[in-house]
DNA sequence: ATATTTAGTTGCATTTTGCCACTAAGTAGA
DNA sequence: TCTACTTAGTGGCAAAATGCAACTAAATAT
């Protein structure tokens, strides 16, 4: 007893400006919801797609033209009323990346929108993207995740900026350094920021596989 | 462009015993793998389920006739290689449950196993146990998850214990009651666990809707 | 009464944190 | 080149949180 149950995946990416976290959305290019704004997601191709997380990196790919350092599977949406077309899930991830490459080399037709004041979106999009709100927000507070915000190389002050927009509230600068230091998944590399007053010394994560994560939130 | 893909939902259901943490497995009733033990699952009817959510209540329901106090998406496991049948996905949940409540209520023909000594399983069903472990070890650290583990009236030395058991240190006790404490999660009831020496307050999770969240993980 | 066992609390040394002031290194302008 | 200014980065210390151990409390059994 199968039934004809519609499975796509859907990206939440995310990057950050100057006025904050914001997601990209991309017009549809077929029904249902055609022309109206929406995340980037598309049908699994069995034939081609190991699995779910290959299908959501492909979608990322060919509608963006962008490969995310951090891809991670959000949740999985589901039921009877999130699409017209019938029942259906949606295993939704989330990306991060750096504004500049998203300026550089992502799609010429996007719109970036700040987290906080969307439009209402088709599908349970505005719903899915609430989720990943929450979840990079508490994630952030406890993990190394904002650093997939960033570029590559960056120094502490804009780190600890990025945690401050990211969790929502002002850092102590000598608190935050002390926790980086002890916590020890940041080296220096040979290159400081020049900027016009005292250059910074720029970092990069330590090449390790997994997200590093904390022994307790940072909060003040 | 859609394809043929199966789409269930399986669902991992720990209790703890003084062995320690168990899943629940049960002999499969029909091909693939017919009669081997595997982790409760089936396809999500899409004319009742509301949900993928409703779909592992019902699914535990109907092969268990067990209800859990607690009951998370866990991860969807996908692609070719997962099940024999082709391109599938599995949308898993975890649950926990109380083992007297399990013992008392739960199916006569199930098979209780220790998480850390499981032969093969069909499917991936090792690869989302072993998952869903580490999501519940991980999270226990920070969070009233491991209450969920206890009948709804509970000591704090039983407490302790089961923190104990899952995250898989010893805690202190002195330590692990101020905590408690402060993070005001308990309220008492009206009875207390009468044994051979001094009885002992019962406590139960205040009625919250959500799981309560720690900002520190326990350690010692 | 006393020994024993588990429940539950209290005190204190140690560690961690929040806060603030300080030094360092650059630019710009007089 | 001296001074003011700005951002980078560090050091010191009071306050808070934690780890550890000893203590009191309430039951049973002999």
């Amino acid at each position: 007893m199968e039934q004809k149950i519609i499975l796509t995946v859907d990206v939440v990416l995310f990057t950050l400006v100057e006025g904050g976290l914001q997601v990209l959305l991309l017009k549809r290019t077929h029904e249902p919801y055609m022309d109206q704004l929406a995340l980037p997601g598309g049908y699994i191709h069995a034939e081609t797609d190991v699995d779910s997380r290959a299908g959501a990196r492909r979608v990322l790919k060919e509608k963006t033209g962008l490969v995310s350092p951090y891809l991670e599977q959000l949740y999985s949406f589901s039921g009877g009323a999130r699409d017209p077309r019938g029942w259906s899930v949606s295993i939704a991830y989330y990306a991060l990346v750096d504004s500049t490459v998203l300026i550089e080399q992502g799609p010429t037709a996007c719109t970036l929108l700040p987290v906080d004041d969307l439009p209402q979106l088709p599908f349970d999009h505005n719903r899915i993207i609430a989720f990943a709100v929450e979840r990079l927000r508490n994630k952030s507070a406890y993990s190394a995740l904002p650093c997939y915000l960033l570029p590559p190389a960056f120094t502490l002050t804009e780190l600890q900026k990025t945690y401050e927009m990211v969790i929502g509230n002002k850092l102590d600068k000598s608190a935050f350094r002390r926790k980086l230091n002890d916590l020890d998944f940041l080296e220096p590399v040979a290159e400081v920021r020049t900027g016009v007053h005292r250059p910074a010394q720029l970092y990069r994560i330590r090449p390790t596989r997994n997200l590093v994560l904390f022994d307790r939130l940072i909060s003040k």
